[in-house]
Parts: C-alpha cells; structure tokens; sequence
RNA sequence: GGAGAGUUGGCUGAGUGGUCGAAAGCGCCUCCCUGCUAAGGAGGUAACUGGGCAACUGGUUCGAGGGUUCGAAUCCCUCACUCUCCGCCA
C-alpha cells in the first residue's frame, strides 16, 4: 500500500512514477474523494467532541441531582446528525482504502523505464551457454512422469521417481543450507494462509484468481513469502534486530489462471512446485544494500551448481504489483536455448510492511520497515536446468560436486 | 466432538457504567550518582489518525462486529482466536 499523504501533498510526481509502469491513478476520483472525507471527518470528530462535553456535563448534573432533560434533548439531536454522518464517513474511508490497495507500488527512481520484459535490461551472465543438446527434460528422462501425474491430479502435475525425486531432495537441502550459512534463519510454516496474511503480502485482494482456495478462509500459498513475512504482520522490531533473515522451504501452490497454452510440456509451470525462499525486513536506509545481498545469495546456488546464468533488471512496466525494483535471474535451458526466470529478487520497500503493519522502533520513533525477498531458489526449474545443461548424451546426468554430498552419488542413471 | 477459562499498552498484569487511554511491575529513553560495569536515585515512555504554517488541538482504539445507555474496557448478543481437561487421532 503506498502512503496516502504522499498522495496528498505529491499526487503528481506519485501519478507520474506509477505511470512509468503502466498504471493510470485518476487524480478527480482521488481528490474528490478525499475532500469529502476531509469535511466529513471534521465534522464528525467535532460532533463526537461535543457528545462527549455533554455527556460528562450529563453525568455532573445527575450526580447532583439535577434536571438533564434539556441536556438530552441536546445529545439525542448531536446524536442523530453523527450517526448518519458517521455512516457516510465510513463509506467514504472504506472506497478510499480499496483505492489505495488496488493502487501497486512506486518503482525506485534506479529502475530502467519500459513498458514491457522486451525492455528489460541484462545486468551480467555468468557462465557459458552450450546449446548442443536440443532434448528437453521429459524426452532425458522417463523418471519426471506428467500421464502418472494427469491421473492423480490432473495437468500442470509432476510425479518425480527415485533419482530425480532425490535429487529434487538434495537441492533442496543444498540450498537450505546455503541459505543458513548465509545468516538466514530456517522456518517451517503453514502452507496455508488466512486472508489477511495474503493482504499483508499484497496477493489480496487483487490477485485472487491466481491463488486456490482451500477453505472459507484459507488459501494455499503461492510461495514462502506469504508465511515468512507474515511472521512478523502487526509487529514492532527492535531496530538492533535488523536486518532480520528468514528462509524456508514449502511448496507453492499457483491456479496459473491466465496462462492457458504458456509452458505446456514439462516442469516448468505448474500447480505445484518446490521452492526456497529468502526473506529481509530492514530499515529503509539499509534495503537497497539488502536486495544485492539476497540477490548475491541467490546467485550463489547457481555458481556451486555450475549452471549459466544471467541477471536482468526488470522495466517498470514489469515490475511486479508489490514491488519497487526487482532483479530476475535466468538459468540457461538448453532446449529453449534461452534463459528462463528461476528466481526473482525484489525490493517492496515500505509497500507490504505498511499493508502487514510491520515496524520498528529506534530513538526517534516507530517507522515502517522495508520487506525484500527473493526465491534462492525455484527448485523445480532448477532440477530441468541440471538435466538439460548436465545430460552427457546418452544415459546419465553429472551431479554437480556441491550436490554429492547430499545426493550420495555423482551420476545420476536416467532410465 | 464435549466441558470449562481467557483475549487490556513493547511485555507481564490490575480494572468500580462517568474522575480510565487505563494501576502496578518489567523493558526502554533522559538525567544524577559513584573510575568502568553492576546496583541505586529523579523524571519520561501506547498506537493510529484528523485539523493547523506553527505553537497547539481534536478523534479512534482494551480480540472483531453488533446492541443497551446521555455515556461502555466494564452490561447483553454474535463471531474469531488462545489455553486447560475429556474423547478421537498421525
């Protein structure tokens, strides 16, 4: 949620910014209403001050035991006037809150302007693309299994067997571990989330149809940002405790509606996938610094991996809702022969601690905390980026030294 | 599923229908004191938000939402959540 006085004293300059990424802010629908609010609430608030002048009076006057009919007559006429009034006043709150959080997030003055991923602009690449297998994960192996998966579940479904489910397993672990040793703190959470949690992280209420619904009241997460930032919803931290870094492992759960026909074959979009991910709360000061240094942690499962990668900066017309700056990172698939996103590293700044009320407290006061995330990383797609890059050509894949430890072996059979 | 108890500030925890935004303690901040630290003394310290250039001055909030009342943390209703015991269960 962007912050209303902003919008206030600098309804321009914020119209112009979200304009950078696409978004038109209607300036009379805002003003308009805020006025209203701004003559409502004062006359609101002065009513509710006298009621409670005269009500004090109206207890003075009985303890003495003296006549307050007139004084009733007074409080039931303020009473009816600030009844109505207050009705309307919450009307008018209740419309201006659902415009600000239907409203996505400013993009930082660094972002590259553009109005769609065409515009993107490459950072760096690291390691060196080699496109001469042409065969895509399913025709590698016959141990990723969709018909299996499309029986129990239906399509965007995987069933994972023996090596490659173990695999899938060591990466995991792997970059857990990685994780840790890089400061961040393991957590296993709900893979469940209440509606206010998915409001916090900014999924509500506008992204609805990408999320399943499990219950009246929970939602299936669409990835461990949800539940680790929400740790912290509706708290203050001690600013000695920042920067705090949180790390999990769940699956995540996406309807994918809206992409019907997109990555159809295989691993890469699905309902359903395993993910690592990274979470820094900070002070504003330090989150610019603190989303190079996930993103750092990010790269760093791809350079133990071995497998080519490279960094783009998203355009401010892809930025996502929440988010004021975000850096992907692409992994090289051979059968593509591009780079697909395999993690995503974003700066939300004060956007979901202002929505989640997550603060922290220093001398001069309480302020809204900066929120920064990043997947480290999507394990299935990585797991399509071992075998793709590391499939020798005939029977076996290589199992990439940082792995041997977990995975037991350094070859994997592939049928 | 059955029975009971609870939800109050950063935390613990009192609370009489009006003098309660709320005792007390802890924590935190400022100052004093002693070489440093510990201990001790004095004071301060809820959040959110409106109006105002400002000094300042209003309002809301005691789990949530309704109700009773001139007036609700306090009385009534509904809901959510937490805990305890019983039953069932990985």
């Amino acid at each position: 949620m962007i912050d209303i006085k902003k919008l206030r004293e600098n309804f321009s300059n914020v119209q112009a910014s979200l304009k950078k990424r696409g978004y038109d802010l209607n300036e009379e629908s805002f003003k308009s209403i805020d006025e209203k609010r701004k003559t409502l609430q004062v006359e609101v608030e002065t009513l509710q001050s006298d009621r409670k002048k005269y009500s004090s009076e109206f207890g003075k006057l009985k303890a003495a035991d003296k006549d307050t009919s007139k004084l009733k007559e007074t409080i039931d006429l303020i009473n009816t006037d600030l009844e109505q009034k207050d009705l309307s006043l919450q009307e008018l709150m209740f419309s201006l809150n659902n415009l600000l959080l239907d409203i996505p997030n400013i993009p930082d003055e660094s972002v590259p302007e553009g109005i769609s991923e065409e515009e993107n602009k490459v950072i760096s690449q690291h390691g060196s693309v080699d496109s001469t297998n042409k065969l895509n994960h399913l025709e590698i192996t016959k141990k990723i299994d969709i018909d299996l998966a499309a029986k129990l579940s239906g399509s965007r479904f995987a069933v994972l067997k023996g090596d490659l489910s173990k695999l899938q397993r060591s990466l995991i672990t792997f970059m857990l571990d990685t994780a840790i040793k890089n400061g961040y703190e393991e957590y296993y959470v709900p893979f469940m989330a209440n509606e206010e949690s998915l409001i916090g992280t900014g999924q509500l209420p506008k992204f609805e149809e990408d999320l399943f619904k499990a219950s009246d009241k929970l939602y299936l997460i669409p990835t461990a940002e949800v539940p680790l930032t929400n740790l912290y919803r509706n708290e203050f931290i001690n600013e000695k405790d920042l920067p705090i870094k949180l790390t999990s492992h769940t699956p995540c759960f996406r309807s994918e509606a809206g992409s019907y026909g997109k990555d159809t074959k295989g691993l890469i979009r699905q309902h359903q996938f395993e993910k690592i991910e990274l979470v820094q709360i900070t002070q504003p000061e330090q989150s610019m610094k603190c989303l190079q240094d996930l993103l750092a942690n990010a790269c760093e499962i791809l350079d133990k991996l071995e497998l080519p990668y490279q960094i783009i900066e998203l355009c401010t017309g892809d930025l996502g809702f929440s988010s004021a700056k975000t850096f992907d990172i692409e992994v090289w698939m051979p059968s593509q022969n591009k780079y697909r996103e395999i993690s995503s590293c974003s700066n939300f700044t004060d956007f979901q601690a202002r929505r989640a009320n997550i603060k922290f407290k220093n001398k001069d006061g309480n302020h809204y905390a900066h929120t920064i995330n990043g997947s480290g990383l999507a394990v299935g797609r990585c797991l399509i980026a071992l075998l793709e890059n590391n499939y020798n050509g005939s029977d076996s894949i290589k199992v990439p030294s940082c792995l041997i430890q977990y995975f037991g072996s350094d070859t994997i059979k592939i049928n």
